[in-house]
RNA sequence: GGGCGAUUAACUCAGCGGUUUAGAGUGCUUCCCUUACAAGGAAGAAGUCGCAGGUUCGAAUCCUGCAUCGCCCA
């Protein structure tokens, strides 16, 4: 056949953009991606739900790809694999960007009723929604798409429901005014974990107070100067000599004029600011603490939206940090502003909206944690989950021992509504209810009022927080919450692995183990994959508002979608940071068109009509076909060694290697045509192919769609034949041989050594050179010999000699491996002062080696304890090397 | 303030049970369009493994302290 065309059929250069969709559509239109409960073993995945109006970034990349290679290695490996995608509603992200579209359009919220609020949001949602899923697909993800899940829809939004109800009816859910964190901006109540505290610089003032009926004063420090409107207190510690005798007077807030005690507390710390601490029990935490000891007045200066009330007196309508300033003027100005001290502190954000949060007390719902979260502790650290890294569990363990309560209402409407009804004003006159109907019939039943009309309740205006329904992702995408005892929730839960950022260990993945414990009585998975952030080469997150992230889309364009995989799977160790560089992608690239190239290769050999055998054994005469099976199996399993611990890195980079280092550098070239321009022989090809194919498998985990494409060429397959579905190479012990390898190896290393002396002495590869092998003992001499062909196969030699006991001839280059002297020679133009420098420097190479051994075996110490199979090892390698010296210096006596 | 982690070649990182005078990719130098692949091949240079102690026969690896950087929590 005409090898000139074959050739042309084949781009020279892998084309990505070509087949992933092609492939993509193939998987996903026959099933391939689809599961149901079978006689299988289930391996199961829920994906991190991303915002449903999010866009797919770097991090979304990284922890996908991961999940794509744990699930389609599942899925070969014979299990009944499931990963179940799917969207948060993230209330107060996608709620924030209604307000403001509604914005543009001249609407705010407060024009719309509820119903029609939630009108535009789910426009809004079903408009933007789901994009990231669609970005997903490009990316090689094997999602259940049948399977699709958003957390506010109706199955999952009543389980939610069900859950808060089943909770409040253990006793687990109370309503109760509390110091929480006040989001100004959403205007809502936000959890502790929500808000991000950062070190800012910042001022430190020192205000005095008068002390009544004296002409003493006393100086507080605040950082929070406009707060002074809402002191209703001063402390001091009750240690202090300073102020031991201002205990129990009364003091004169600035402005107001207020009149406040002056009390002792222990928790004020001396050394800080002027050691004496102004209270306002409405806008801190600790203050509040303070208060409620004391028994302080509780006087609230703020408006939901961060601006001064009424109750503030002076500059009412001012935002909380125009009040600063103004605050700061006027205390100047009234000579009661003693000193600003320069400082650093942290001040708490929003996660969201990234406003600085207000300590406020509020009257909001929350979830007691200290025994519900008992069973998540214990099943954390006694390993019944296991996490990757480790390092995690002390984080977690840190957290769940100063475990808080969890405000779980939000003020706002996108989200699961409080099944709570109110029939009065007072703080317990409500009823938990899961609908109108049922909550009137509570109500007459708890006043005792059987006139209780539909008009006389209302439900709770506020929503759950979002994390409040994701904690139930493990159950609610399988119905478990409202059919516990369902077909599927049986088969699918507990899941397998997740794969997620550590940032949201106490968001997510920590409060997931809790409700999993709670309503199935048992773990939600059995293992938590931490993935690294994802850097820039400056080190900062990746983010959309710095604008530092490339666009994976283009990347993918770019790179192709496997390229990216590789470039992101390539420097991630679990839970370590990725530095990400387009170079990595490069390389990933660049690695699919080895691949391709291998195929190409092995494709053009091929005669058409010529069926290869896929069961041919490899030739066991054949030393190559023997090593390349040997490191197969090594790698598989070490592969299979590094996935079950996590390692996705390793496994990587051990495919890697097998397939460029071992098949293209070196077997690829062995079973290459004998003369050029013709083909491989039948069954030599069909091995080559046979081992390629296996290789495929390994790497169709990490590189899915190239994998597929070279699958489909390489024979025609049917449909159930797909490589997606192949079997996973089965480990075989007995293909390992170290004696073939170290055979193969010595090999390649006076190969190497030729190749060297090539380089040295300007021989180009095409000049013929005459090859001398002496070997040190005749089984050496005859092991080389039986691969001879090796040899002439990989180097230009006219006469090649293997014996025991050679002489070097003279004006030929020289090299020492293992014991076995190589001879070039160089036919007059050998430089010899070159040849001696090579010589010289090779023997102070090995001096030093030598030294560093005979120095382990000179010590008593280490002869005496150290293991008898580690100092033979020593003592082996002294004898090699000795041999070794002797052979150079004897070249080198030769040589001068 | 408490905790966790990092510090290895010019750059980005591996190095899991202590033992080939430390590995990969990129970059660099030299040579090569050799029967697939220049997005490639061959050869090579390049590191007292942050610093100081300690344990040990032996430490990049374990322990302690310090320095610098990063993250988490209060």
């Amino acid at each position: 056949m005409d090898r000139s065309t074959a050739l042309q059929d084949i781009p020279k250069h892998f084309d990505p953009g070509s087949v992933e969709e092609k492939w993509y559509d193939f998987w996903k239109e026959n099933g391939f991606f689809h599961s149901e409960p079978d006689d299988r073993e289930s391996y199961t995945v829920v994906i991190p739900p991303p915002n449903v109006t999010g866009v797919l970034h770097m991090g979304h990349m990284l922890n996908n790809t991961i999940q794509d290679v744990l699930v389609r290695r599942a899925r070969m490996r014979g299990k009944n694999a499931c990963w179940v995608p799917g969207t948060d509603h993230a209330s107060i992200a996608t709620e924030a960007k209604v307000v403001q579209k509604l914005r543009k359009e001249g609407i705010t919220k407060a024009d719309l009723t509820r119903e029609e609020f939630l009108e535009h949001a789910w426009e809004w949602t079903e408009e933007h929604g789901g994009i990231i899923l669609q970005q997903l697909q490009k990316l090689g993800a094997s999602c259940d798409w049948e399977r699709t899940r958003f957390t506010l829809e109706d199955d999952l939004y009543e389980s939610v429901i069900d859950c808060f109800i089943e909770l409040y009816n253990r006793g687990y859910i109370y309503r109760g005014k509390r110091m929480i964190n006040w989001d100004p901006e959403a205007q809502t109540a936000l959890s502790d974990e929500e808000v991000i505290h950062r070190e800012e610089q910042s001022k430190l003032y020192h205000v005095r107070y008068r002390i009544k009926n004296s002409d003493r004063w006393v100086t507080i420090a605040t950082t929070r100067p406009e707060t002074i409107l809402a002191d209703t207190g001063v402390c001091v510690n009750p240690g202090d000599e300073r102020y031991r005798e201002l205990i129990g007077e009364t003091a004169i807030i600035p402005m107001v004029e207020r009149e406040v005690p002056v009390i002792a507390d222990d928790y004020v710390d001396m050394e800080y600011g002027t050691g004496c601490l102004k209270i306002t029990p409405a806008h801190d935490e600790n203050d509040y603490q303070i208060g409620q000891k004391h028994d302080l007045e509780i006087i609230d200066m703020l408006k939901p939206d961060g601006t001064l009330s009424e109750t503030a007196e002076y500059y009412v309508g001012e935002d909380r940090f125009k009040a600063r300033e103004l605050i700061i003027a006027d205390l100047q100005e009234r000579n009661q502003l003693v000193d600003v001290e320069e400082m650093t502190n942290k001040v708490g954000y929003s996660e969201r909206t990234d406003a600085v949060i207000e300590p406020r007390l509020s009257l909001q719902w929350f979830c007691r944690m200290d025994k519900l979260s008992r069973p998540a502790h214990e099943n954390v650290m006694n390993d019944t989950i296991q996490f990757y890294p480790a390092k995690f569990k002390n984080s977690y363990n840190h957290w769940m021992e100063n475990i808080r309560d969890w405000c779980i209402s939000r003020q706002l409407w996108w989200g699961q509504r409080i099944p709570a009804w109110y029939y009065g004003d007072g703080r317990d006159d409500y009823v938990i209810a899961r609908t109108k109907e049922e909550a009137l019939e509570k109500a007459r039943e708890k006043t005792g009022d059987p006139s209780l009309a539909g008009s006389d309740i209302h439900q709770d205006e506020d929503v759950l927080d979002t994390w409040f329904s994701s904690w139930l992702w493990p159950i609610t995408v399988f119905d478990g919450i409202r059919e516990p005892d369902n077909e599927e929730i049986n088969y699918y839960y507990p899941t397998d692995d997740l794969v997620t950022a550590p940032e949201i260990m106490f968001f997510w993945v920590a409060r997931m183990i809790i409700a999993g414990y709670e309503f199935r009585g048992e773990k939600p998975f059995s293992n938590v994959y931490y993935t690294g952030i994802v850097r820039d080469s400056q080190r900062r997150k990746m983010s959309k508002s710095l604008g530092n992230s490339p666009d994976p889309i283009k990347l993918m364009e770019e790179y192709g979608a496997d390229g990216v995989r590789v470039g992101m799977l390539f420097s991630s160790p679990a839970g370590n940071d990725l530095l990400f560089e387009e170079q990595l992608c490069e390389q990933g690239r660049n690695f699919a068109n080895k691949i391709w190239n291998a195929f190409r290769f092995l494709s053009m050999n091929k005669q058409e009509d010529t069926e290869y055998s896929r069961d041919l054994d490899i030739d066991k005469t054949n030393l190559v076909d023997r090593w390349m099976l040997s490191r197969l199996h090594e790698t598989i399993a070490g592969i299979n060694k590094d996935m079950e611990s996590f390692r996705i890195n390793e496994a990587l980079h051990k495919i890697y290697s097998l397939i460029w280092d071992d098949f293209c550098d070196w077997y690829i070239e062995l079973i290459k045509a004998d003369e050029p321009g013709t083909d491989i022989p039948e069954q030599r090809l069909a091995r080559g192919l046979n081992f390629f194919e296996e290789l495929m498998k390994l790497l169709h985990p990490f590189m899915p769609f190239i994998t597929e494409e070279v699958w489909q060429h390489i024979r025609p397959r049917k449909t159930e034949e797909a490589m997606i579905v192949a079997s996973w190479p089965a480990f075989d012990q007995s293909a390992v041989s170290a004696e073939d390898q170290a055979l193969f190896s010595k090999i390649q290393r006076i190969i190497s050594a030729v190749r060297n002396i090539r380089a040295e002495f300007k021989l180009s590869p095409n000049d013929n050179i005459d090859l001398l092998i002496s070997a040190g003992d005749e089984q050496t001499a005859r092991a080389l010999r039986n691969n001879e062909w090796i040899f002439q196969k990989l180097q230009h030699i006219d006469t090649l000699e293997i014996r025991v006991d050679l002489a070097k001839p003279e004006t030929s280059a020289s090299a020492v491996v293992e014991g076995t002297e190589i001879f070039v020679p160089l036919k007059g133009f050998v430089d010899l002062d070159k040849e001696r420098e090579r010589i010289r420097k090779e023997i102070d190479r090995l001096q030093g080696f030598l030294k560093s051994i005979e120095g382990k075996l000179n010590n008593d110490g280490f002869v005496n304890n150290a293991p008898e199979e580690v100092v033979q090892r020593e003592r082996d390698k002294k004898a090699d090397t000795e041999t070794n010296l002797e052979k150079l210096r004897g070249i080198l006596r030769e040589l001068e």
